[in-house]
DNA sequence: CCAAAAGTGTTCCAATTACACCCATGC
DNA sequence: GCATGGGTGTAATTGGAACACTTTTGG
């Protein structure tokens, strides 16, 4: 082999998986369930396998706990502290996933001991994964304002209010319900449904779904999706 | 050894190294010095040891072909492509680095058999070289508008007119004078020296320099860079 | 004096902000 | 009717875009 006189390492993955629960953005951990650390609260990971890229590594992982395919899935980078795993050396690459809360399968959550944590209310980690969560948090805050990656966390059919919520649990300040409307819809990137949701007022609100093709058209033209300021 | 039961892979990291030559971005290649594609032109690149870090281990790559330390480096991702290279199955770290195009090591440049190219006029690529340029350029573009990084590239003092040409070859577009000018001074971060350079105009024009410290004091205040628009 | 780049002034326009106000409905 | 969140209207302000204009000096 070319190479042979090179040193070899272990490979993970770590997958920091959001969701959103009407006003909290959460975090999904399990219990590590092998040595070392076994039995303290962890991202969801894996060893990178031969036959695999380090994509469809990250969306074994995400399938293992959650049941779920097609999962919107971000590489974060790599983490290579010498004594990150203090077992053997391992480089670890995070990812961070973003699902709809509702949407996952509960058995499997319960047989690995899974549970969904406040951004805000989060137990200790094991080995550096306090900083893979501080930085996809980072990234998330990022992204969100650019891209249209908020609609990954709500359900298929959302109100504006909710909408308006989950991006003040992500920047955790107010905004301005009337402006935000506004600006979200003079996008055009949202289909109003002829359905009201009756549970938040006695008005009733709009129900809307983000349209994909409309947001991809677009997006052909040159617009880009900002919602910086509000 | 608790994860014997697992496989290894190599680590490589792979360095995009940007200069700026007055008026056009440009990159650091070489030529490939062992096999496979020995003597193709290639980033710079090499091996993860076991008792460094990746950050370590992309500083080591620099210093060996520019001779320089504390560089602008920052991650890109990770690669891994089952046959990414051919010849055995490497994982490879991207790495983008911004350098004084005038600051570098000559004799060690020339023993690498490397050259800079114009970032529109770059060669063949081995492997997937060509997907770490597009993705660091990508990432440059992003980051140049929301962080002052672009001095990075320039010499330590320099006119308002080479930096709007920096930015005009990195966003390939033309900037109005006044206004970018009005711009970036209003920030305050720039300290006008005594100093005209003569070469550019009859009337001469202001050398300046990036005050760090204004910058961080300014951050620490909830400032943030940013010349979108223009 | 003139060319050419540096640098300043000014107008116009669009987007953001802040907040007042109207709407629909279950109780 | 009235409280509540949904939704619309609007005036004031800001900041970017465009471009005319002034300055300086080597040839």
């Amino acid at each position: 082999m070319t190479y042979s006189n090179k040193e070899q390492f272990y490979l993970a993955v770590d997958c920091v998986i959001f969701g959103f629960d009407n006003d909290c953005l959460k975090l999904l951990l399990y219990k590590r369930d092998f040595e070392p650390e076994k039995g303290k609260w962890s991202l969801m990971g894996g060893f990178l396998r031969n036959e695999e890229t380090l994509d469809e590594a990250a969306h074994r992982v995400l399938a293992r706990i959650t049941g779920l395919r097609d999962i919107y899935l971000e590489q974060l980078g790599a983490f290579s502290e010498l004594n990150r795993d203090p077992a053997a050396r391992v480089v670890s690459i995070g990812y961070f996933a973003l699902i709809n809360i509702h949407d996952y399968n509960v058995n499997l959550l319960k047989q690995y001991g899974a549970e969904w944590f406040g951004i805000n209310e989060l137990p200790a980690l094991i080995f550096d994964h306090a900083d893979i969560v501080d930085k996809s948090l980072r990234r998330l805050k990022r992204k969100a304002k650019n891209q249209p990656i908020g609609f990954e966390l709500l359900p298929d059919h959302f109100t504006i209010t909710q909408l308006r919520n989950l991006y003040e649990a992500i920047y955790q300040s107010k905004l301005d319900p009337a402006n935000f409307r506004r600006k979200i819809l003079s996008m055009d990137l949202l289909d109003r449904l002829p359905i009201k949701d009756m549970n938040s007022s006695r008005k009733g609100s709009f129900l809307y779904a983000f349209n994909q093709a409309k947001y991809d058209r677009l997006t052909a033209m040159g617009f880009s999706f900002d919602i910086s300021g509000l």
